[in-house]
DNA sequence: GTGAAAGCGCTAACAC
DNA sequence: GTGTTAGCGCTTTCAC
């Protein structure tokens, strides 16, 4: 590995000439002396190490993205589909922000801020990491994070997300004009991001009462087990609604295969919606009406508030990214 | 941030003396001043800075993962369900040995290189990289070089994948021995891993040719667009088959869906098999019969047969992992 | 048993 | 315009 001496004895100059050649502060370099430094960097290849950066300079251009992976998660984070492509996002724009990106599952917060703290972080991202957890997380290490998809009434910590409450409503909305009367919206917790879908499904029907349209809810267990033996027990409760709206692909999908093998016709004698529009919607039969979200763009945004933190600037993007309405055929619709 | 300086002072010791207590070199350090720098060290939560520790013991302890992502892929190996499972097991794996992952989405091999030299890292773990590409980089970094699913007729590069001949010999052996005899393997291609897989059906075919078993093969486009007017065009080809057994479970699902909307019924009228066992393939209906990898394994081998090069020690765990057939609902069995 | 000092590759303040 | 030098936090050699 050639190094700024070794390049500078060849040019027959200082180390700081050939320093203030690569970072372009050539304001008091001799031409001369740019060409022929150039030239040689160049033709070694020269690569800066980022230890001896980092140790200088005092800053990493490091980026931690954090999954948390706990036990008793309702789905593993980790391999859920979403990740992947979040994770791919995330790079491709810390990257291009001319940061590397350190990932990490993050076990326990202890782990956590000592990865953080070893490699002198510039910043974190998280994902699947509780509001308390983010909240202490980011007080212990003392540098910017940025979650995803965590919602806080305090809003302490910065948070990319989704319009979740336009997303109820727009799917609530929808659901209403195709003349449903009887919605269900089942999640498996009442706080955050599902609550405030629950909060625009109800609006939109509000505006249908008219109609007669109504909304109700129902929680469900986050364990697949407790979950299955809850559908067998709410069988006849779900039968007898007109639209099942879910507050993920995931649960729809369950769903949809559980009421196909009870003999129940989707959409024939049930509608069925999601939320998320995860890749498992298209392929599967009948296709999920569902909720588009835009991960490339969660990811990106995320990236860019986290430079903007780090480098106390206003960010001017998208907190609450926009949702839209994908229209398939799990859903009954109106024949024009 | 706490320095070895800082603890030494405290303890009115030497520099030398801590980082001897630190790293267990105790030998020749007093009882007493061993509980004492142990005690501050606990206190003061001591956390090493890796830029000075990369810079003094030249060596990062990081671990490049990097998956290419260039065009005209037939699908984004980034947004696959499967990478999130494989970066999840590489990342735990690379933790579990001591290291740290860093992550990188590999759009040139210039850009790889670089990254790896900058960052010193000690190893490379490559997804989705071509054979050429890996021996190129490999030869380039001058380091340690796993791939994963990824073959060689050379065999100069380390891999770590599936043993694709025995799984495609074992489904071929389920399938003759269901009764079915018109069997049709399908793949986007015929090297490497699928090449092996369709000689492990030729295999079995041949071990049941007495029944009368026999199998053909085709190459469908990598292109989904193509691959679309492909199956329109084989569709009377297809349904005359007794059994389709694609390369991937991806493939069959979406020719499942494309058989069903067409009206042929599955496993009724035609059988389909897929392979790799991925989430997609128990999430529809009908459930996929498949080939089993264990993915979460295979990103833990690649990890230690990338630190058993790092350590010049002989890599005594499994190049190929072992795969088993899951038997569902898309293939047609034999009555009992 | 303990500590002083050099060195890892780079930056930046300052002197010339 | 150019070069000298100290310093970033740690390891390691060698002297005491």
């Amino acid at each position: 590995m050639v190094r700024i001496k070794d390049i500078a004895k060849e040019a027959g100059v200082s180390p700081t000439t050939v320093s203030n050649v690569i970072h372009g502060n050539t304001k008091k370099v001799s031409k001369a002396n740019i060409d022929k430094i150039q030239k040689i960097l160049e033709k070694n290849q020269y690569i800066p190490s980022m230890s001896a950066l980092m140790l200088a300079e005092n800053r990493s251009r490091l980026i931690g993205v954090l999954i948390g992976e706990r036990e008793g998660k309702r789905r593993s984070i980790a391999s859920d589909p979403f990740t992947s492509v979040i994770l791919n996002s995330l790079e491709l724009e810390i990257y291009r922000q001319n940061y590397y990106m350190l990932f990490h599952l993050a076990n326990s917060q202890e782990e956590s801020w000592k990865l953080a703290a070893t490699w002198k972080v510039e910043g974190l991202i998280t994902l699947g990491l509780s509001s308390e957890e983010n909240l202490e997380l980011s007080e212990k290490c003392q540098i910017p994070l940025v979650s995803i998809d965590n919602y806080y009434g305090e809003k302490k910590v910065a948070n990319i997300g989704l319009q979740d409450f336009e997303g109820g409503y727009a799917m609530g909305k929808f659901l209403a004009e195709q003349g449903h009367k009887n919605i269900l919206f089942l999640a498996d917790n009442d706080v955050g991001v599902d609550h405030e879908r629950w909060l625009g499904v109800q609006k939109a029907v509000e505006e249908h009462g008219a109609e007669g349209a109504a909304a109700g809810r129902r929680i469900m267990p986050e364990n697949r087990e407790l979950r299955k033996a809850w559908l067998e027990d709410s069988l006849e409760d779900l039968k007898s609604r007109d639209v099942l709206f879910f507050a993920s692909d995931f649960y729809a999908l369950e769903a949809i295969h559980f009421l196909q093998d009870k003999g129940v016709d989707i959409p024939g004698d049930v509608s069925v919606a999601g939320f998320d529009d995860s890749p498992y919607a298209e392929i599967c039969r009948p296709e999920i009406t569902t909720v588009r979200q835009n991960i490339m763009k969660k990811g990106q945004e995320a990236v860019k508030r986290l430079i903007c933190l780090i480098q106390e600037e206003e960010f001017k993007g998208q907190e609450r990214l926009p949702v839209e309405v994908v229209v398939r055929d799990s859903v009954k619709q109106k024949p024009l």
